[in-house]
Order: C-alpha cells, then structure tokens, then sequence
DNA sequence: CTAGCATGTTTGACATGTCAATCGTCCGGA
DNA sequence: TCCGGACGATTGACATGTCAAACATGCTAG
C-alpha cells in the first residue's frame, strides 16, 4: 500500500491487493460460516435459517401469529419471498394462514403447535452453534470489532442506498 | 455480560444478549452487502457472482481452461452445483466443454471470447464496488481487523471440521 | 481377463431467491 | 355510482444451491 499519490487514495481508485485480499477472505469466511450454521441447524432440527427466522418472528408475537407484511418487514424480507417460502412451511405444518378478521385482503400468519415445538427444540442447539462457531472464534476485542464492523458496513450501506 | 460464573463463561453456555446481538448485527449486514454486490454486478455486466468467479478462474488459467474438477477446487464448489452453473453459462455462451485429450472421463472448461469480453468488462466496475461497498466503509484499522477476523473465523472453522 | 471399486462428471428432485405480472379488495374523487 | 390507483398478497418463470443417485471410464486384485 501507499504510492505517491495520497490525495487519490480515497474512494476514487480500486482496491490495493491487499484490500482485495481481505476483501475475498472477509466474505469467504462469512459465507462458509452462514453454511455451516445453516446445515447444523438442518441437522439438528430439520430446520433452514428461513425457517427459524419466521418461527422466531411468529413465537415472539402477539398470540403467535403475525400479518403477513409485518411478518415480511420483522425479519426483512420481500413480499414474494415470505410468500413461497410460506407456502412451503405450510405444507410440511410448520405454520398455518387464514384470512384476516379485519381486513379481507390480509392473511394472518398462526404458528401451529407443530412449528412451536420445532422451533423450541431448535433454539439451544442454534444458539450453542452460533456460540461454538462464531463467538468462540474471537477474542473479546475481536468480537466488539465485529460489531464495530457491521455497525461501519450497515451505515455505510444504507447512505449509499439513499443517495 | 458477565455475571458470577467465570468458569463456566467459555465454550460452555450460550452466548449473552451482547453475544447474540453482534452475531445478527454482523451476519445480517455481510448478506445484505453480499447481495448489494450481486445485484450491482447483475446491473452493471449481467453477471452473477457465480459467473464472475468462474470467468476469474478461467481467465488466470493456462490457455483459459481448466479441467472441470480444478476449477471446482479452485473456486471451492461442489462439483455438482459447478456442474449446474457450467450449463447455465454453456448456454449463454459464456463458455464451452469439450472433452478432455489427456482423459476420456474428464471435461475440459474453455473460456469463449464471448465469455472473455464479458469478464473483462466487468472487472473494473465490480472492483470499484468493493471499494466502494466495503473498503470505504471502513477505517484502516477496522480493515485490519475485518482481516483477521475472518482469519479466526476460518481458522476455528477448519478445525472443528477435522474434529 | 474380468469383477468391482475408484474417479470425473452429470442428472434429477427439490429448496431457496429474485423479478415482474397478476389478482382481489379498498378508497377517494368525478 | 363507478373508475382508477393504492394496497396486500400470490403466482409463474427462472436462477441458484444441496443432496443423493446415476453414468461412464480407469485401474487393480484375483
């Protein structure tokens, strides 16, 4: 890093190859994490992160059941995509909908006792891995850099989305 | 954190509120800048992220091509799912599989000059987006960090596959 | 020589994601 | 009243991913 050119540095030229190595090895290692989470959770609970994200969602709400949109805007999904992946927690029995009492146009989205209990057998196992496999990994200073991180990238993110 | 357990803290428990609140940070923040990647490269070359690291793969190899196995190692996919995006591509024109001189078994991946322009058009622009997406979010220092983070991450990781 | 396992790759079935189009209902103004 | 757009949700078409099974050829023990 650093040739003779300081005032061209920032934000205007590509990354060194020093950054584009921690760039590729920042999200390699990210991805294999989310892979190896996800098939834990697969085998432990026969769950996918999908799955555990709209369980969570629902047994944290009111009288475990959600409007459909709310439902999508908690766990920060698009419409079409909560609409399939429903369909599919439907099928196996995990969740069940049912025209809203208050506005035809809706559907409630009811956590049945079958997608209770998975997800209740799915929690600790989850959490052990997610302790095992990420906040085992760091050291104290390293994990709060982790979120120091995020928060950067998050911020970051969100202005370029605006402009 | 910390409450009167000291010995019991460490690869034993599940992780705290603080714990878990920076894993979804950092876990939901890496996907939506991994998808802001994907989605810019889609725009701006109407290139996956798949199809950028096969093209990467083939234009460093010798003669652009590659036998279907290295290429699978090389870019660290499962053969079946490279199997998949090699149709994909093949029928985009992006490249081309002949059989392999050397082996009857084997596939040769070649590079088409097609596949080659479209690389080459999308590198600098995708550059720019990691500099833009990641490395300008961050301090020099969090940069650093962010590198040895994942370091500890895959590290942790590679070992507790073996175990 | 040949049965059977190893090797290289593909295939099929299905889960997951995105995008654009559709469908039904609601609502405000001519 | 009724029309057109807003709103809530679903659908279809397709790209991407995983897993297990299938295929074809190579190699080796007997």
């Amino acid at each position: 890093m650093t040739r003779a050119t300081p005032n061209r540095r920032r934000g205007r030229q590509l990354p060194t190859a020093e950054e584009l190595r921690i760039w590729r090895d920042f999200i390699e290692t990210t991805d294999a994490l989310r892979s190896r989470l996800a098939s834990r959770l697969q085998v432990e609970s026969s769950l996918s992160p999908g799955d555990y994200a709209v369980l969570l969602a629902l047994s944290e709400a009111q009288d475990q059941q959600l409007r459909s949109s709310e439902l999508a805007t908690h766990i920060g999904w698009e419409r079409s995509r909560l609409s399939h992946h429903l369909g599919r927690m439907e099928r196996r029995g995990l969740i069940r909908r049912q025209e809203c009492a208050t506005d035809p146009r809706g559907a409630e989205v009811h956590l049945t006792p079958t997608g209770a209990e998975a997800f209740r057998g799915s929690t600790v196992p989850h959490l052990r891995a997610i302790r095992e496999l990420f906040v085992d990994a760091l050291t104290p200073e390293q994990l709060r850099a982790a979120g120091e991180i995020a928060a950067a990238l998050r911020v970051h993110l969100d202005a370029r989305h605006k402009e």
